[in-house]
DNA sequence: ACACGCTCCTGAACGC
DNA sequence: TGCGTTCAGGAGCGTG
């Protein structure tokens, strides 16, 4: 399920693509998503150019001539295909391809999604910060403004677990199951810990493993875990090594544990971690 | 203001 | 083999 690496992975995927092209054809096979299309979507975005394909968080940025700006979450099923030399009209598209894009330069594009959590909709540019999907997310882990004082600061007074708050996209934004399970084992902090108890000297610790381990998925490639595949639609090109994550039972590999990783349940999501290294 | 549960959706995995 | 059930989860929204 893409996350801030896998979504960093398909920008980087499809930018070379689509900078500097004109959208030819958009075709919406069907009116919605997660959230419906905008009114007219395909032909408010065909005939512009691409100018930049950029990422906030876990949404795509697709910055287009005349201040419009498509955004594109993948949700958890979501995937970019590109189609290199093929048109439209020569796709066969498949049950959950659902937006189709052509360009200039000869290439289609194609966003399939079979659970329909992503979503696509157009923002003014000139407004994009504080769109209302955009607005409340907190600052990007990989950027200058996430740091041990501003991670101290939004943990002090909250009651809520170490691993909730995380997840919290105002708090940080992009991280997601995965990544918080890792980020927390390699930090040796217990995801059933009071977000309050991480506020200080943990949380000065915390943030350079977050951007860590973030920094190692996207060198990777991003995860092809499950129904994630890499943009140029390469199957199987990586196999992310998840330390705790989806390894329930499983030998604890840090030096002199071995204790099997557990698996319970917080806020309706699954948290793996070591409770011997995790305190 | 904060925390939590509910909800959307479908394919994969599992159990009988 | 086949059918029914459970699970996975991002994030907006409603409720307490």
């Amino acid at each position: 399920m893409p996350e801030l690496p896998e979504v960093e992975t398909v920008r980087r995927g499809i930018a070379p693509v689509l900078e500097g092209r004109v959208l030819t054809r958009v075709l919406a096979r069907r009116p919605d998503l997660r959230i419906p299309l905008p009114e007219n979507f395909a032909g408010r975005i065909e005939g512009r150019r691409v100018e930049h394909v950029g990422r906030r968080a876990k949404y795509l940025l697709l910055r287009l001539e005349g201040d419009l700006v498509l955004l594109i979450h993948l949700g958890m099923s979501g995937r970019i295909t590109i189609h290199p030399g093929e048109k439209l009209a020569q796709i066969e598209a498949g049950p959950h391809d659902h937006v189709l894009f052509e360009t200039d330069g000869g290439d289609s594009l194609v966003y399939n999604d079979p659970r329909r959590f992503g979503l696509m909709t157009l923002a003014e540019g000139a407004a994009l910060d504080s769109h209302p999907l955009l607005a409340k997310l907190g600052p990007e882990p990989l950027g200058n403004m996430f740091t041990g004082p501003h991670l101290s600061s939004a943990l002090k007074g909250r009651s809520s677990s170490i691993k909730a708050a995380l997840l919290d996209q105002r708090v940080v934004s992009g991280l997601g199951n995965i990544y918080v399970c890792e980020a927390l084992y390699r930090a040796r902090i217990s995801p059933r810990r009071k977000a309050s108890s991480v506020a200080g000297a943990r949380a000065e610790r915390l943030v350079p493993i977050i951007r860590q381990v973030l920094e190692e998925a996207i060198a990777a490639g991003g995860s092809t875990l499950k129904d994630y595949a890499k943009a140029d639609g390469e199957l199987g090109y990586f196999q992310h090594n998840f330390s705790v994550y989806g390894r329930a039972g499983e030998a604890c590999a840090a030096e002199g544990c071995g204790r099997p990783i557990s698996q319970i349940v917080q806020q309706g999501r699954s948290t793996f971690f070591c409770p011997g290294c995790q305190i």
